[in-house]
DNA sequence: GATGACTACATGTATGTACAAGTTTGATGA
DNA sequence: TCATCAAACTTGTACATACATGTAGTCATC
């Protein structure tokens, strides 16, 4: 009875439920159709349904526990792995046209700090993209792209001002499996501050992303600076769940 | 066979491999046992390891995949619930000093924006605290909190010198089962300057937070500012898992 | 009317089984 | 030697069952 394209039963019970809480079938404060009532529906066993359960508690939709009845949480926004990874991506979930003027593309030895948050040797090839991104025409976001050689020829090849580079490599056939961000704030500096169009010291929300692949190697370091009125962070955590995000006390200068 | 107080069978395998791998027994790129070897090791059944499995892999510590053996990610510091929604928890398994000097303890009816951020009727009452915190006595944080009235009083009641207010609600019992959280940058107004020893216009690391009781209940509203050399927010976010975090465009002054 | 025991019913945990679908390994044969 | 294929792993998915444990409602009793 497997069809070759069919979702997996878990996979189409948490589609099922996703949609529509988010589009206020299900309201917050309400309760979710029982795991039994659920079962019967979808003609499965408790399992699937369980994991999809599981699913949308760790995207904080919903919170359940033992004896009571899964109730929906505030309606959160919550991002796929590709919309958060890619700004192009995200703008165009969220309806607004993406834009990019590259700087420069550079391809060169890495210096010391750049290799070691490359964890490369000191001098290996670098790749090396900085645009400025633009919200609907407007300035919102730096962005320095670091790339070790073999991911970055891929980004030679490509004309940066022409949209994602995500994409792209994914196209390529770059596994990309893992992202490290650590958030922290800093003031413009003079090459911010002249292309987002605001004083030098104008407070910025920095995003340095680290990529990984499945096994573990790194493929991407970067630095993204946006204007804090143009985009900000949300993210949200329930008791019971690991929360996958940390704060941390900055010691020395990482990264 | 049920002892009082025995962990749950997929809690201690999580509790086992989690120690063992920030403990450097096993390391980033190294392949953790195979279901079948932990099943044996614990003389337990394919499900409470593979729920332990699942928790290390929303945490971020592992991969895996069909037919691949499951793998240590690099070593992410991850943190509890408990731990990312109290600064005295926090600095505490950080083995750092926490400290706080309160300005002022308010109760007082809630002007029009504050009780649309907390969702009450305006003017309904409102209990606020402003304190500074401190690491190992240094100016680190400045940190507002609201509540309404109901949680409030437990506030008004407790020493807010004297440490955790968390814990004091907790202890009051409290419901505190989710929280959301939006991150942005902000210079420096003059209060935080001043208690913070920095000019006026530092970027700080804004960390606005609700509270919500399992009920979906607001409970607080806070506004932590960190100095960014001092504090930063890790995340991790793993391809397939949704990642309970947002990039969102702020279009007015949202919260 | 309030209290408390009891009874459904909810979700959480655990076991056992079976198969699906990848990866690795090694034997086989040209 | 090298390519190919099959077997033996791996983790993912699904089903059936049982019991633990907490919640909420019913209903008799005080």
């Amino acid at each position: 009875m497997t069809q070759q394209h069919t979702r997996q039963q878990h996979d189409e019970i948490a589609h099922y439920l996703r949609t529509a809480i988010r589009e206020g079938y299900f309201q917050p404060g309400d309760e979710l159709p029982s795991e039994a009532e659920l079962t019967r529906k979808f003609t499965s066993s408790r399992g699937p349904v369980r994991q999809a359960m599981s699913t949308l508690r760790t995207e904080g939709l919903i919170s359940s526990g033992r004896g009571r009845r899964t109730v929906v949480l505030d309606n959160v926004p919550t991002q796929s792995f590709d919309d958060i990874i890619s700004f192009s991506q995200w703008c165009h979930n969220a309806d607004i046209v993406p834009g990019q003027r590259t700087q420069w593309v550079t391809r060169r030895p890495a210096e010391k700090s750049l290799a070691a948050s490359l964890r490369i040797p000191d001098g290996d090839p670098v790749v090396s993209v900085f645009r400025l991104r633009l919200m609907d025409d407007v300035p919102t976001m730096v962005e320095r792209l670091n790339y070790p050689l073999e991911v970055g020829r891929h980004v030679l090849a490509f004309d940066t001002d022409s949209g994602s580079i995500y994409q792209e490599l994914i196209d390529q056939g770059v596994d990309i499996s893992r992202t490290s961000r650590t958030i922290d704030a800093i003031g413009a500096n003079e090459d911010d501050a002249a292309l987002l169009e605001v004083p030098v010291g104008t407070p910025l929300l920095r995003v340095r992303r680290r990529a990984f692949t499945s096994a573990g190697e790194l493929i991407e370091s970067s630095d993204d600076r946006y204007l804090p009125w143009k985009a900000s962070f949300t993210m949200n955590s329930t008791r019971g769940n690991p929360s996958s995000m940390a704060l941390t006390s900055t010691h020395l200068g990482d990264i």
